[in-house]
DNA sequence: ACGTCGATCTCGAAC
DNA sequence: GTTCGAGGTCGACGT
């Protein structure tokens, strides 16, 4: 449960208000959101300046800090982790707040002249977070369940070495002993998937002269992708998420059999 | 200046009331910031689920949505600009807040059973951010000033397209009427840099009889690019983020001389 | 520490 | 609308 007594919010505070609350809550690596009129100067891998408006400024327990503007899915200014705060009142009446990061070397300054609400808070939050089928999770499906992809699809090897040029997915035998490489992806294959596979199958028949078949396995294939996989002679295996979810908790189930 | 007549902030209010106050907030699509204890169940591209406990769940103006835990950079769930939201008490007396996309299809249901703090705006931001020394940037200083790179280079085109490959980033030609392929680096040029350069250089000559050279223009190299350089004949030449400012600068106060 | 690769990537521009 | 490339990408994993 929250630590109530930590628990800070200030409506409409001065800024030497919001100094105290800023300095309490930097010592006590406490969860701060201020909200407020600002600006923001940024310097490291690269340099920004950000003129006066109105945004939400966040540090969080593990010295992140986001500043939001009033759109966007994306912070406008931020510092990674681990980041050295410092706060202090100028003189010129500004509540200045600094964050800065070593390698790389970076500092975001965040001026205010006015702040509409700061809060401070120290969360607990032990949830667990799970996301479900990752392109890891769908090739440890079809590791675990080769048909998957086709009936017959017997293993030789995964994350096969092609040198510089990058890993094939899975690489397989058919049932007429035909190589079979398979490139897997979570979402819909695009044009770039088609040309990894292609760049894996060539290299490929390079080494061996065996036939060389290319599949891209995936829950669809986009449009554009089409054409492109027709004229190399690949091959389109759809292979949905819930499938795997299925497989996945199929396997998890066995092994826990197998344990008992 | 902000409308302070839209500003609303409870510090420890019941659900009812914070259900009353997100109400509100959506359909003034307000800056919403919401402090408490929930859980997090998304499906769309893919799938996931967050267990119970206290993070900052906000809603900006555009429709953006973003739960953040205590910790970390990112957003542990989060909707982009232009969800519909949607607001109700359960029956099992949670707060949820459903927060929907189409195109793709996705959603993100959270809900709440305490909110700590919520806080209600709409605030004005209209402060300019300026990134300085963007890759675009010191293309356009190369453009404008060749000799940032090199004396006596003269420009051919900008953004020579090479068909499906993708783009060079400049193709010029040198004193001595050699072809040379310039890729731009905003950042210390890695072996992908490289790469890219070799592609561009590699379909030019599938063109071209003429000599061409490859030329990375970048603040610096990476160590590990280098053998890479040296093995396909490419050179580096340093181009810093000052000269390139100083260009720029020089070459707007021209404009505007030129103006008057 | 560096390099590579995926991401519910996001974002913007070009086609 | 789709596709493509860039990002202060971030973050994870391997070396």
């Amino acid at each position: 449960m929250s630590a109530k007594g930590l628990a800070r919010v200030l409506d409409s505070p001065s800024l030497t208000e919001a100094y105290r609350l800023v300095s309490e809550a930097i010592v006590s690596r406490a969860f701060l959101i201020m909200v407020g009129n600002c600006r923001v100067d940024y310097e490291g891998r690269a340099a920004s300046t950000l003129d006066w408006g109105e945004r939400m400024f966040v540090v969080k327990e593990d010295g992140s800090v986001l500043v939001h503007r009033p759109i966007g899915y994306e912070p406008v200014n931020w510092q990674p982790p681990r980041c050295l705060l410092n706060v202090e009142l100028t003189e010129d009446d500004y509540l200045m707040i600094r964050a800065t990061r070593m390698q790389p070397a970076e500092t975001i300054v965040t001026y205010f002249d006015r702040v509409l609400m700061i809060a401070s808070y120290r969360l607990s939050d032990l949830g667990e977070f799970a996301l479900h089928v990752t392109e890891l999770q769908i090739k440890e499906a079809i590791l675990t369940e080769p048909s998957l992809v086709e009936s017959g699809l017997k293993l030789i090897s995964e994350e096969e070495s092609m040198g510089k040029s990058g890993f094939t997915d899975i690489l397989a035998e058919d049932s007429a002993g035909r190589l079979v490489v398979v490139e897997i992806k979570r979402n819909a294959a695009s044009k770039d998937a088609v040309l990894q596979l292609q760049k894996y199958v060539e290299k490929l028949r390079g080494r061996v002269s065996r036939p060389i078949r290319g599949v891209i396995a995936a829950p669809g294939i986009r449009r554009a992708a089409q054409p492109l996989m027709v004229s190399l002679g690949f091959e389109f295996k759809q292979v949905l998420p819930e499938s795997c979810y299925a497989v996945l908790k199929e396997k998890r189930s066995t092994r826990l059999s197998e344990f008992f």
